[in-house]
DNA sequence: TCAGTATATAACTATTTGCTTATATACTAA
DNA sequence: TTAGTATATAAGCAAATAGTTATATACTGA
C-alpha cells in the first residue's frame, strides 16, 4: 500500500464527524458518482430542503464539497482539491453505490429538472 | 487496489461518527500500535476516568475494541474481528501515530503500573 | 418588472453527546 | 477479611446536532 499524506488528528475527526451522519454519508456516496443539486437530495431524502442546504454547507464549509451554479441550480460535486479527498474517497469506497436512490426517483417520475 | 469488503451504509456511518471525535480517534490511533487500559487515557487525555470508560465503552459496544483482564487492570485493543477492521486500519493510515502522549507519560515519571 | 423556482439563512426545538461527580463492582495483596 | 486500586455504571448538565417552519436572496423567463 503507498503511504498516505497524513492529516492532523483534529482535522481528521472533523471529517470523519461530518461523514458519521447516515444523510451526509450517502450523500458524499451519491456525489462520488455524479454531481447533484439540492432538490434532487430534498427528493431522495424526503427531508425540508432547508435541512439539505444544511448538510451541504457543513461539508462545504470543511471544503469537502464545491458548488457551481448552473442557470438556477446550484450543483455540488466532490472537492478533489480538498485536503482530506483522499481518506473521503477511501472510506466511501467501503459502502455501496447509492445510485438506486436516483433511479427510483427517476422511476417514480420524480426526474429532477436540473439534471436533465 | 484491492475490492473492500462492503459495509452497509448505516453501520458504516456509526463507526465514522464514533471514529469522528478527537478523544476516540486518538484512542483508537495508540491502539493501533499498542493495547492500552484505562488507566493510561485518563493520564493522556487528563479527563476523568469515568469519561475514559464511557467513550472506550462505546467502541467496544460496536465491536471496535476489545478488552481482556490482566489482573486488576482491563486492557483495550483493536479488534481484528470487528467487521469495520479493514476500515478502522485504513482510516488510522491517515493520521499521524500518537505515541508521543506515551512518551510524554513516561517522561513525566507517570508510567504506568499496568504497563510494566 | 414581476411571478415562479431554487437555494440560503434565521430562529426555534427535541435529541444526542461528552463531560462531570457520586457510587458500585471487581480484583489484589496484606 | 479488609484496604487499596482499577474500572464501570448512574445521574445530571451544558453544548452540539439535526431537524423543523418562516423568511430572505438569487436566478429565469414571460
Amino acid at each position: 500500500m503507498e503511504t498516505k499524506n497524513l492529516l492532523e488528528i483534529e482535522r481528521t475527526a472533523v471529517i470523519l464527524k461530518l461523514m458519521g451522519d447516515k444523510t451526509r454519508l450517502t450523500m458524499l456516496r451519491l456525489l462520488a458518482d455524479h454531481d447533484c443539486c439540492v432538490c434532487e437530495f430534498v427528493e431522495i431524502f424526503e427531508m425540508s430542503q432547508p435541512s439539505v442546504s444544511q448538510h451541504v454547507r457543513k461539508m462545504k464549509d470543511v471544503g469537502m464539497v464545491k458548488e457551481h451554479r448552473r442557470g438556477q441550480w446550484i450543483v455540488y460535486s466532490l472537492n478533489s482539491s480538498f485536503e482530506g479527498y483522499d481518506l473521503v474517497k477511501d472510506m466511501l469506497e467501503y459502502v455501496p453505490d447509492q445510485n438506486h436512490h436516483l433511479e427510483e426517483l427517476i422511476a417514480a417520475g420524480k426526474r429532477i429538472s436540473c439534471c436533465e
